[in-house]
DNA sequence: CTCCATGTTTAGAA
DNA sequence: CTTCTAAACATGGA
């Protein structure tokens, strides 16, 4: 489940379960997850060295090893990050790339397997390769009204468009739009400046809540706050708010689900 | 078997 | 140049 607030959870995870410990032993599954780089040589540059200090950047985990070299983690639409005790249990299924420290293990899992491992000298020049905007949980407002600000098309489009705010997804742009009461065919052109800083603050809120309810834990969509649609997103289920029922539509290629009466659309949506 | 899925990229069409 | 759409990637789950 990694947008955001799941990255950032797989942050403190490894912050809490792979720093500064020595990296016994690695092992690469699929390597067409790996960026830039072979099993063999991940493997290598991993073994022996430990992690000092992690960073992320929308849904991109970085982590520095003790040598200088950063691990760049993508999770893509199915990956985690887990930790497991070796002595107790085999590692989780899917894994792809599994970490055996002095102490405990981590592995990224991922089905899919649409993510995108890889070992970079300059964490910097990477993000900037990636041509990624200012992290959705940074950005000021004033940066994100300025960021919006010669942008056509729709809300949704522009939440999601990682070269514009890095971190949100289909998921959480759904919330953000919930909790703003935008139809999610929205335009931009529909929006005022003060119902551009609402929406703002709403992708604060959302995120700062999503962030806060995983730390820690496992269920993250049912630890979200009662008012939350997310974790009533199932079919058939019905919103938080009035209780009416939800809907779905297809918005730019993708599922949005939404409460018609909370978020009717206005005149300008398509 | 069919359809859908938290992401990203790419090709082609507006 | 920007925006939108469909397809592709790879695979499991309903």
């Amino acid at each position: 489940m990694p947008e955001l607030p799941d990255v950032e959870l797989y942050r403190r995870r490894l912050e809490r379960h792979g720093l500064h410990r020595r990296i016994e032993a690695v092992e690469v599954g699929d390597t067409r997850l790996l960026a830039n780089i072979t099993g063999k040589a991940l493997s290598a540059a991993l073994a022996g060295h430990a992690f000092e200090e992690t960073r992320r950047h929308g849904k991109h985990l970085l982590v520095r090893l003790d040598d200088g070299h950063w691990l760049t983690l993508h999770f893509g639409m199915t990956g985690d990050l887990q930790p497991f005790a070796p002595s107790l249990e085999g590692a989780p299924d899917y894994n792809q790339l599994r970490l055996d420290f002095d102490r405990g293990a981590l592995a990224y899992v991922s089905r899919r397997k649409l993510g995108r491992i890889g070992l970079v000298e300059d964490a910097e020049a990477f993000l900037r390769a990636e041509a990624l905007g200012p992290d959705a949980l940074e950005v000021s407002e004033d940066t994100f009204l300025e960021r919006l600000g010669g942008r056509r098309g729709g809300v949704k489009a522009a939440l999601t468009d990682q070269s514009l705010f890095a971190g949100i997804g289909n998921l959480y742009a759904d919330e953000i739009l919930f909790q703003a009461r935008l139809h999610p065919k929205t335009k931009l052109s529909a929006l005022n400046r003060s119902e551009r800083r609402a929406l703002y603050h709403a992708m604060r809120k959302v995120l700062t809540a999503a962030v806060e309810a995983e730390a820690g834990s496992e269920r993250l969509l049912d630890r979200l706050p009662d008012d939350f649609l997310l974790p009533h997103r199932d079919a058939g289920q019905s919103c938080p708010r009035c209780g009416g029922p939800l809907k779905s539509l297809q918005v730019g290629g993708r599922r949005s689900t939404f409460c018609p009466r909370c978020q009717p659309p206005s005149n300008a949506d398509a």
